[in-house]
DNA sequence: ATGAAAGCGCTAACAA
DNA sequence: TTGTTAGCGCTTTCAT
């Protein structure tokens, strides 16, 4: 009922930690056998050991990850730094964690950007704080900054622009984009938007010139209005898609850099009551697991997910075990026909707001 | 291109890290200093303090983790223990993840059974290795055992069966298992099939519960036969799903403990032919966003995974920071019919191995 | 206002 | 075979 300062926990299934000196007093011999014992180095008296192996069994104790970290300067454990846990990451993630199995490492995954103060750079803040003493090599997903040199190797999922010599892995945007516009201008479609992803990424910049290829080649001409930035999220969306489709001359049809942007122009459209895909077409890209099962189902363009967080993993590995690693890996996208496509209209319905 | 034991990294990019020390010395002050004026503690002189901080941003230095963590024992990181990275998990981390945004604390989401040898008991492990060092509280997905006393709060998400006294949460399991079965029986079928969970969590027990309650209400007799256990993962379920499809008097519909399993259910009735639903009907448990997408769209029990972590870091924050915490919740979980369900087939095909 | 020194838990040389 | 010691990077008294 005391109120003073002393920390005690409000728990009672906490209890104080185990330490290799708890277990060394318990078995009547020095840290350094301890530490022998548990790391199974040569020069201990079998039964010694047997007695220590019986304290640390009966104490429950595990070496702490960072305190041996400190002392070792390795702990085989692969991070995985991102901004948050979103369905773009959480996809890579699958990947990286199937692909990691018996590899000898385990996974920690640190989102080190769960306030606004650190939204840019804390990539950069995680690895070094991370870097060299928790993790021994790490794979950073989406850097709002150039991976900047590291005391650990890194790999680079959807890389920053200008990604300095960091090794990097992507899907094809260009093409991706390209095959999604096109997708758009064979419906019928003239009025295409783009809303733009993050600019500070290389994906966004790649999206944006696939999309404009395809309107080159159809010979439909750029229309600097019809392109907004959503910077890869649904909530930034919003605003760039109520502009676009309110527009006096609106677009039939969106291309969205992701599918979260996606989401948010059929949220927008839904608003405006247009119906998607009869007033107006969307399409995506990513291709997350939500995309498939939205209202109505997303055309979007496919990036092999998992399969690129299992290749951020061997070419990590490659780098941390001073094998060859290929520096850029790009995989292929593709183009999954949904519902939320369909030839353009003939009458262009204006939006009205609910 | 000498092959000697000094560990220099392969990449160029790679560079030591910047310690305290070597800021110290780049500001002609003693770490002691350094230390102050990073963690803003009075009783440095201004110009002083300017200094550090410039040879601090120079230097890109960021104070290690590990090593203040030992010192101070308090990280402001909140740690997620886990088997893998399954849709299961990551859905629970998206929740998890938009919950701790402004609360003040980092997330690390670590897997510590990347190897079989580890498969039970990771979590006490990792609870060890990790706990009051490298985060002050832990959320644990699925625990493998009942979570130990440990020397840090925890909160565990879908409890292993006696769990202790540490705090739980979960969804209406039996509520939502009747009701799945009860969806089944009121399309006509009779012969019902359960796919049992890991029977070591209690929602795998509470599920069969659920399922035999439905049963027994609606005056079908219990058949022994009908049940196999799947370890709610998709692997396991097959061989499960082989012998209760191939029966002399097989089930017309499987009611799995989870999605995953309704997946290898689902794979199992292609595989000898039959049509889902209208040969068999299954429904699952969970609904990962996988579940809506899948063909035919699985029909499912919905648990509010994204709001059940969103509740655990709630609740751990409680703990964390000494006020009442709910020791226990349950959130309510429904049915989602979708299309892998449809009435009991009036003829029962028999299963033909393709 | 500043620095020296101790110590968090552990491992690795080295000495006994 | 065992223990003593130093030190990983950092924070925190406690002197100066």
């Amino acid at each position: 009922m005391s109120t003073d300062a002393h920390p005690s926990p409000t728990v009672p299934t906490t209890i104080g930690r185990v330490t290799i000196t708890d277990v060394a007093r318990a078995a009547g011999v020095s840290v350094a056998t301890v530490s022998k014992v548990i790391n199974g180095r040569y020069g201990v008296a079998p039964a010694t050991s047997e007695r220590v192996l019986e304290v640390v069994e009966q104490l429950g104790y595990e070496t702490s990850l960072v305190a041996s970290s400190l002392r070792r300067g390795r702990t085989d454990v692969i991070g995985i730094l991102l901004a948050g846990f979103d369905p773009f990451a959480t996809e890579l993630l699958k990947g990286i964690s199937t692909a990691a199995i018996g590899k000898g490492y385990e996974l920690l995954a640190y989102s080190g950007a769960i306030s606004d103060d650190n939204a840019v750079g804390w990539e950069r803040r995680s690895l070094s704080r991370l870097g060299g003493t928790l993790f021994d090599g790490a794979i950073i997903l989406t850097p709002t900054i150039a991976v900047p040199p590291s005391s650990v190797p890194v790999v680079a999922v959807d890389p920053h622009t200008g990604t300095g010599n960091a090794s990097t892995i992507e899907s094809d945007n260009v093409g991706g984009a390209r095959a999604a516009t096109r997708h758009l201008i064979e419906l019928g479609h003239t009025r295409i938007a783009h809303v733009r992803g993050r600019t500070d990424l290389e994906s966004a910049g790649l999206r944006e010139r696939g999309y404009r290829d395809s309107l080159a080649e159809a010979g439909i001409p750029y229309d600097p209005e019809l392109v907004r930035d959503g910077g890869y999220r649904a909530a930034w969306t919003l605003d760039a898609a109520r502009e676009l489709l309110t527009l006096p001359d609106r677009p039939t049809a969106v291309f969205a850099a992701n599918d979260l942007s996606a989401f948010g122009v059929l949220e927008v459209a839904n608003e405006l009551g247009l119906r998607v895909p009869q007033d107006l077409s969307i399409v995506g890209f990513d291709d997350i697991p939500e995309a498939a099962s939205a209202t109505p189902r997303l055309t979007t363009v496919a990036q092999p997910l998992q399969e690129m967080g299992a290749r951020a993993v061997s070419m990590l590995l490659a780098l941390l075990e001073g094998r060859p690693a290929e520096a850029h890996v790009r995989l292929p996208s593709r183009l999954v026909v949904r519902k939320s496509t369909a030839p353009a209209p003939t009458v262009i319905s204006p939006a009205t707001p609910s």
